[in-house]
DNA sequence: GTGAAAGCGCTAACAT
DNA sequence: ATGTTAGCGCTTTCAC
């Protein structure tokens, strides 16, 4: 006489296979599987947990064997209607769910896509991961999101952990850091597929997604020139960032068209942070001569960052300080005046590069990599028209 | 790339099986089986996938069992110093990686998170994954963000997809206009443990983490009172959610203590979305009589829609309208003037409701629930002091 | 059209 | 201390 672990009831009871050489017994009323443990009773508790159907359920109830049951789930073209109609039908009596884990395994595809990205706190990584999150749902993957936290070894801890889980492939933008690509590397030797976006890596020859920086900064900066500002000074990112490269190069251009010349002193590079931000700033505006009348920013952050120090200091913006972003955050419509900035595709960048990344995987990498510039866009508000 | 020899189609193509020899395909548009005449068997087939070493390449290369190197790599007690070694080093020669799929299947665990949240973008709930995240990490866990986009038939699936992958555990921030829950009992059922965050459900026993939006609401009206406003409105959000009632009613509970009163037309709930608070808003600033002279929002991202409006309108913001808005996002330090605001322990709580999640698959839910109510802080900036 | 059996990579009970 | 064996849930081959 066994009595069901989790109610007591006897006559509910019925044997359901053996498990490990045990017997396990099933529970109609509880609708448990559970296997006694004569010697660690409490133990017993431990595989409490309700079983979710399986193929094999399925194919016991229809008296038929498991691999039926999988065909008729996978409209293969081999099986009888009826058998088909049957297993369906059972399958959503005993809420079957098919899992994915076994899949995988059996497939060699996780069906699984990982995603790498400095941070999300500043609505540009959020906004690209929901698209090619978007476009990846609808393909049937998941996403494993990752942040590396600007740091490199983090994002070395990130890639193994995606390797370790069986992506099928990834998507990165790099931290400010990162110099060596071994850990990157490791995903082409394994033959899985990698795609960069926005802060791309030069070394690697794979599929990547960016905007047109240089060509942003330079319409920033002219648009500044034609603005009527004579002394433009630029905050820029971290040297160990293309775009910082792509972005300064821009600025000059636009500088040396109109005859204008950059003193070395009137580009500082800052690192991104808050904190850098201010500092830079701070230098900026506090010159004893030569003050710039306006700055192109590397990023909108930071530009905000300058605003509101001007305004601390008393420095009038436009009128004293002309500024321009860049990649028109939320921020930029809030701040008074509203700030100047250049406007990246941010949600297409995320769909084409996820797009990318599927059909990388889907040729398994046979395909020739392919390198998007994205058109970026002045958007003109308050901060640079006086 | 194969084609399909009927349509011509590449991506409904699948293998299936080796039929003399040669590599058999299947068009799922055609539903039709096919060969392809001249292609060299052997080589098309083992040319996949660049091969990961497995324990089993191990235990060959050392000539001893894969359990012995199972045993090697996870410090089992009953193993051999010298054989551990030399175990260790040949998986580091041949550059092994479990394969966690593998494991997940044997152990009927998966040691991944689903999060389900309604969005990304602004600020606050990346703030909560990201704490949250850091906790799992910690633990060993995965993570797998979902976004609901505030719609219940996206949670549903949302829900079905954290299922099929077989999640330890779930983090939920409901939708606002969740109504029904059976999707979160499905979890329930097949005893994987959930905890709600912020949008909470009465309705299911289990642990959530809150804030407690009564008293914040009640700190905020109260420092409007005592700014001298007299007239004081209130945006609230759906009447779906919880956290709408529990901060309107610190609302009147403030203008009750100090005898004030509010008619039902200062009162208006929106969607916040954005459109929905600019409607609200402009609702109460182009009241003809009895125009409020302080509004306390129910969110920041609302309260800033009604500043940019004020400002639009030429009303003076704190001097003709005070505002108040909750929760302390970004933009109320960059918006003219600061905004006043409740803010809340956003890391915090991400941080407690991880905690509480692991502590639940610790315990496989033999713990009792866990409801934590955190303190919100009062910030005072420009909007509500004249 | 269907069933039996192998195997994806791993763990663990059992045997030695 | 190590090997043997049986699965986890699933797909796919092969035989009938």
């Amino acid at each position: 006489m066994v009595r069901c672990i989790h109610c007591g009831e006897v006559h509910a009871i019925t044997r359901s296979g053996i498990v490990r050489g045990k017997q396990r017994y099933y529970c109609k009323d509880c609708k448990l599987y559970f296997i006694l443990k004569e010697e660690a009773p409490s133990q017993a508790i431990a595989s409490v947990r309700p079983h979710m159907t399986t193929i094999v359920d399925i194919a016991k109830a229809l008296n038929i064997s498991k691999s039926t049951v999988s065909r008729a789930l996978h409209e293969h073209s081999d099986i009888n209607e009826q058998t088909r109609n049957d297993v369906l039908e059972m399958a959503r009596k005993l809420d079957y769910q098919p899992n994915l884990l076994a899949k995988s395994l059996v497939n060699s595809k996780s069906n699984t896509i990982g995603i790498i990205v400095p941070e999300f706190l500043t609505y540009f990584f959020p906004t690209i991961i929901m698209a090619a999150q978007e476009v990846a749902t609808k393909a049937g993957y998941n996403v494993i999101i990752c942040q590396s936290h600007e740091s490199r070894k983090t994002e070395k801890a990130n890639a193994n952990v995606l390797l370790l889980n069986r992506v099928d492939g990834v998507l990165v933008s790099m931290t400010r850091e990162t110099n060596s690509f071994e850990h990157f590397k490791t995903f082409e030797r394994h033959g899985i597929p990698i795609v960069f976006f926005n802060r791309v890596c030069e070394e690697i020859n794979t599929s990547k997604v960016l905007v047109d920086d240089y060509k942003g900064s330079f319409m920033a900066v002219e648009h500044l020139i034609q603005s009527g500002y004579k002394n433009i000074a630029h905050i820029g990112g971290p040297l160990s960032l293309q775009l910082t490269h792509n972005r300064l190069n821009g600025y000059l251009a636009a500088l040396k068209k109109y005859g204008l010349a950059s003193g070395k002193d009137q580009i500082i590079h800052c690192d991104l942070s808050k904190k850098g931000a201010i500092n830079a700033a701070e230098t900026l505006l506090t010159k004893k001569r030569n003050r710039p009348d306006a700055v192109f920013c590397v990023n909108d952050p930071v530009a905000i960052q300058l605003i509101m120090l001007a305004r601390k200091k008393g420095i009038r913006v436009p009128r004293e300080l002309g500024v321009v972003g860049f990649s028109d955050d939320p921020m930029a419509e809030i701040i008074d005046p509203g700030l100047t900035t250049i406007q990246q595709p941010v949600s297409i960048i995320g769909r084409e590069a996820m797009e990318l990344l599927l059909r990388s995987i889907q040729t398994e990498g046979k395909a020739e990599p392919i390198v998007r510039s994205l058109k970026p866009k002045l958007v003109i508000r308050g901060s640079s028209v006086r």
